[in-house]
DNA sequence: TCAAATTCATACTTAAATTATATAGATTGG
DNA sequence: CCAATCTATATAATTTAAGTATGAATTTGA
């Protein structure tokens, strides 16, 4: 039940680009480097970033990428249901069809509510709760 | 990020267990029928829930599976743990040194408390919970 | 004592998904 | 124009999960 890895560079993705989002577009090769993840792999993890509006990129020398929105409006949440090709803990809380036996699954509900206690956390984590060194200190 | 079906026909076998306690013990090859599992693969799944004392068993005819926990001491949580290779969402929580980046990573703590967020939940959802139509109805 | 029912253990096969790399193309600032 | 940079697709490598096969061990009951 882990994370993939492209959920775990995306977040780390964008963490990087909220710390550094006052210098201007900011190049693959820069964030490679900080973060220890390979220019292809995160050419990759851009491109659904973009389709989904979060990141705007610059082509050209001086390119690079920019976050499209701003921290607090970026959530775990949404990351993970960007990268995970399954969001949910099991794929019959969305098509029932894939198992016979959803029907009358009492697991199956208690899985739905489980995930969904897990999102409601996730939603509730933005990019700028990670982006200074503050996070989990009591307020 | 979805869980094995180990995981799924586990707690399926599990919640069949409890149903028929009463009956004394029950054969695989009746659970397999309930529950549209292969005998080779439930046989395979009730190894290491008698291991972790979960389950205890009868050989020879008339042999079969019981519980050995009250279906109210059994939880989600505990059939996760057992059946997920890796129980948490990122290997790092556990084994910082499985990333480099692990040291400072807000990324990596975020992921621990959403973790631990949803094993609160699993933890409170017992077998007696999922046994009779009940469950999520308000009390 | 023995045959049948059943669990137990290990090994193997297959299939799928993930992770990562490679190659080539498009854009643009200076 | 050309070097820096992003874009797109394909493919290779690795890992993991899912399921199957085979045969041994145990025990009941005739």
């Amino acid at each position: 039940m882990k994370l993939s890895t492209r959920s775990r560079y995306g977040a780390r993705l964008l963490v990087d680009l909220a710390r550094n989002r006052d210098r201007g577009p900011v190049q693959i090769g820069e964030i490679s480097k900080r973060q220890e993840i390979s220019v292809k792999y995160l050419e990759q993890l851009i491109r659904p970033l973009k389709k989904a509006k979060l990141v705007t990129s610059v082509r050209g020398p001086k390119g690079g990428h920019l976050l499209s929105e701003k921290p607090e409006n970026i959530t775990l949440g949404q990351v993970v249901r960007l990268f995970e090709g399954q969001a949910d803990l099991v794929e019959c809380i969305r098509f029932p069809e894939k198992c016979p036996m959803s029907d009358d699954c009492q697991v199956r509900l208690a899985w739905r509510d489980a995930t969904e206690v897990l999102y409601e956390k996730l939603d509730a984590t933005t990019i700028a709760d990670l982006m200074d060194g503050s996070y989990g200190e009591k307020v």
